[in-house]
DNA sequence: AGAATATGTCCGGTATATCAGACAGGAAGT
DNA sequence: ACTTCCTGTCTGATATACCGGACATATTCT
């Protein structure tokens, strides 16, 4: 759907691009890739630049994403509630078990990550902020979709035969396959991830309602799969300890 | 200066209207602040939403950033070897030290806040992510500020009697003292700032050069006044290895 | 050294996007 | 219940922005 405004749309086309690349291009690139003229690509980047979402490097001849956009980045996690209030409990967590801990949102039929806390000498983890991953393969995205209405399950994954992508050849195969894992997930009230995305991870989440019940994020903690699978009801309990404390400072229902 | 193209000029200051407040607000704010149509700016935020990039909330009928912007801010920092090398040699000073770390990059007249690493059970400081903040009354500042070229200097601070807002009643009160303030700063290879952001708390940094020996960014550490105080130098030392150990990482000149 | 290619800027014709205003519906106020 | 105000959508006239192409300069290739 058109917004009718099709210069507004193409700069923001171009702020997308040049955050999803690895760094820096010709303006030549942008233009052929996203099919704008090229003298409109320049306008376009003179805007960006002008406000700091773009920077030129006429050594390089390139234009690369600006500092601004970082700015913005920071403005939607201060304007969260969710983030700020979960950043500080899930670093705790992290310290107190010696594992990562993260937050993620639902975005189409992907997680986002906005919150990522390592334990002091954990590893890298997937998981980074910003970083998106389809819902169906992780902990997260699991905890989320299990507590969706039928009707928004439906809309995100029509046919129950359908096929869904899989990495490391494991995780459900198929939307019946996810329902009968997300049915698992909204008995127990926890889902796990078991190196379904990274080998010798083990993942365990938990679902965060908003003051209405909605669904609207999910903690998970990660670590070591020996490590993990020690305890795992231990831990999912430790974790929706902490997700009770986030929904009640937000005016959460907890669950009802 | 204009661009061309006054549509892509809007959504942007629309963009980084919806970034900077606290929240969701009605399109008619949007519209009334930033003196764009009331039929423009539905199109503009039209634009934003359809890319995820501002949010509707029918039930409140206000409009916020949507989590695209938290994505784009994410993709710049993953773009920035700099931040993602910084960040864990930060962290594991954080813990060492058990002080605050971040680093921060020049814009304008102002410091961005690009790393932020608390120690554990650590304060919150000022020096989030994403916040910015007047260079020359900040530790991070000064050490960048004290190595840019005169050239440089002069055209952000072109009069030497020109006075500079201050905050606590503390830091220079004009550009010439400024200029006094950076000459130690050069000389010792380190910058304070004694409680002019924030009392009770003391901060010391050190540039990072890029390979062309450019100041391009500074790390910090920031602690309780009593503690920092006990050994500025020591501190200052630690601060500094790990300065050289990002630049050497990153192929800097190291102070050339 | 010369040719080819790419970048960045500029210009003007024409297709079209902007925007004032109308309208419908919802929320707030009386 | 009624009135007022606000939100969100829609329409069409006209001012203008988009974009093809030209040009200058820089870089890369032969």
């Amino acid at each position: 759907m058109s917004s009718g405004s099709p210069a507004a749309e193409h700069v923001l086309a171009v702020l997308d691009f040049l955050s999803h690349g690895k760094g820096p291009v010709p303006a030549a690139t942008i233009s052929r890739t996203l099919g704008i003229p090229r003298s409109t690509t320049y306008q376009l980047l003179e805007a960006l630049s002008a406000r700091g979402f773009a920077t030129h490097f006429p050594d390089d001849r390139t234009w690369g994403l600006g500092v601004r956009a970082f700015e913005i980045g920071s403005g939607y996690a201060k304007q969260q509630p969710l983030v700020l209030m979960s950043a500080q409990l899930l670093r705790q967590l992290a310290h107190d078990l010696q594992v990562g801990t993260h937050l993620a949102v639902l975005h189409g039929l992907d997680v986002i990550y906005l919150v990522e806390e390592r334990s002091t000498h954990g590893p890298w983890l997937v998981s980074e902020v910003g970083v998106r991953l389809p819902a169906h393969l992780t902990a997260t995205g699991r905890a989320i979709l299990a507590h969706l209405p039928k009707n928004q399950m439906r809309a995100l994954y029509p046919h129950g035969s359908t096929l869904l992508p899989v990495r490391q050849n494991r995780g459900p195969k198929s939307v019946r396959d996810l329902r009968d894992l997300l049915q698992q997930t909204r008995q127990r009230g926890w889902s796990i991830e078991n190196e379904e995305i990274t080998p010798g991870f083990f993942s365990v989440a938990t679902v965060i309602r908003d003051y209405t019940g909605w669904p609207a994020a999910a903690i998970a903690l990660t670590g070591d799969k020996e490590k993990v699978e020690n305890d795992i009801p231990g831990l999912a309990q430790r974790l929706m300890q902490v997700a009770t404390t986030i929904e009640t400072r937000l005016g959460g229902t907890g669950g009802i």
